[in-house]
DNA sequence: AAGATAATGCACATGATGTTGATTAGTGAC
DNA sequence: GTCACTAATCAACATCATGTGCATTATCTT
């Protein structure tokens, strides 16, 4: 009985939407966006929009959650013993590769939501699923001695940094290949990123 | 005459303003906040608001470039001489030490400002200053060799892996010291995450 | 083809916004 | 202490986005 995915209008309104999100952020930042600057732009009426989502915000969530989970599903792909010895090769993880080039494929969406126009929640969402991948995979490991520091902040260090990196990419326009970022970011985790930059040769 | 920073009048309701700021974005962030709140809890009428800031993006920007502004001074006192040797020495830079001491001083505002009810524009601005900040202190030291990745990533990595465990920090009540902060700071940036997780032990 | 329901169009009350003009009260300079 | 200046107040106003409701139309599913 109407089951809310398979009537075609509900998905193609969705999708207007959505679509429109993306592009009234890239113009005038999320705050800027009204309901009315939504449905004018998806064409459709404005009643429609409250049919579906409570509000903007809710219209927000929602789309980063959808992004989330498919972040969060592809990475529990990663294989742990490939991991590990790609570590110890000092190569390039190949599910980071895997991530870039999601990240890649919504680049526009991904832009916007990360970008200084975006939303900070994403971000700290985008770290939780990083984070809590670093700790699993980080128990897999055997070659292991207590850390130097505390974990949390091991945690806060590497995904910020990491999400760092990838919002800088996404604001040059990708220049670098999925592979060479995935390279360029283990370097830093794994030699520091003190040696990276020169210093501190011993 | 009249010179716009000398009538008590203006300083006392600017003051009053961008402590209700503060208030309200830790209870609604920023986009929940308007202009009604701001002067009911400041206590002033609705008009004067206009008679000192646009709207309320004006006053979000003004109050941060404050901050900014303190910042980028006491990073430029930071001793060149104090902070290359420390690196060799793998002891807390002095001026991160001062940072966090500042940070904690002004510990409400900055907690709101960069946190998940914040402005991710407030994020870029202080990365900006951190990244000057390194490439004219790297540019300084001799010990050096070609960075072996872009600087660009290189600073993105540093820059937003600090700020990320500055964010961290602060959401977790700064239970830890200046000092010890920066000494983690310190650890991470010059062993390096992956040793210092206790990972790859050569 | 028929029943279900998504989408439309319109109207309405509400609340925030930014501005204006007249008035009151506090301030700095002399 | 006085006086000119101007910050702050108060009330009113037009504008706009919001969220909701309801009757109607268009489209989908089976």
């Amino acid at each position: 009985m109407g089951n809310s995915k398979t009537d075609r209008r509900i998905i193609r309104t969705k999708r207007f939407i959505r679509d429109a999100l993306t592009e009234l952020m890239e113009e005038k930042g999320f705050e800027g966006v009204t309901v009315k600057d939504l449905t004018k732009k998806a064409d459709i009426n404005r009643g429609t929009f409250y049919l579906h989502y409570q509000d903007k915000y809710d219209l927000l969530e929602k789309s980063e959650n959808e992004v989330i989970q498919e972040v969060k599903e592809f990475i529990k792909k990663a294989n742990p013993n490939e991991i590990v010895s790609a570590n110890l090769k000092e190569q390039p993880l190949p599910f980071i590769i895997t991530l870039f080039e999601y990240i890649q494929e919504n680049a526009r969406f991904m832009q916007v939501m990360l970008g200084p126009k975006g939303n900070p929640g994403f971000h700290l969402k985008i770290k939780e699923v990083m984070k809590t991948n670093m700790l699993e995979k980080l128990e897999l490991m055997d070659n292991k001695t207590p850390p130097l520091v505390p974990l949390e902040h091991l945690m806060s260090y590497v995904t910020s940094a990491h999400l760092g990196v990838i919002q800088h990419w996404l604001e040059q326009g990708m220049e670098q290949s999925p592979r060479e970022m995935a390279l360029t970011l283990a370097s830093m985790t794994f030699l520091g990123p003190a040696y990276v930059a020169g210093i501190k040769r011993t």
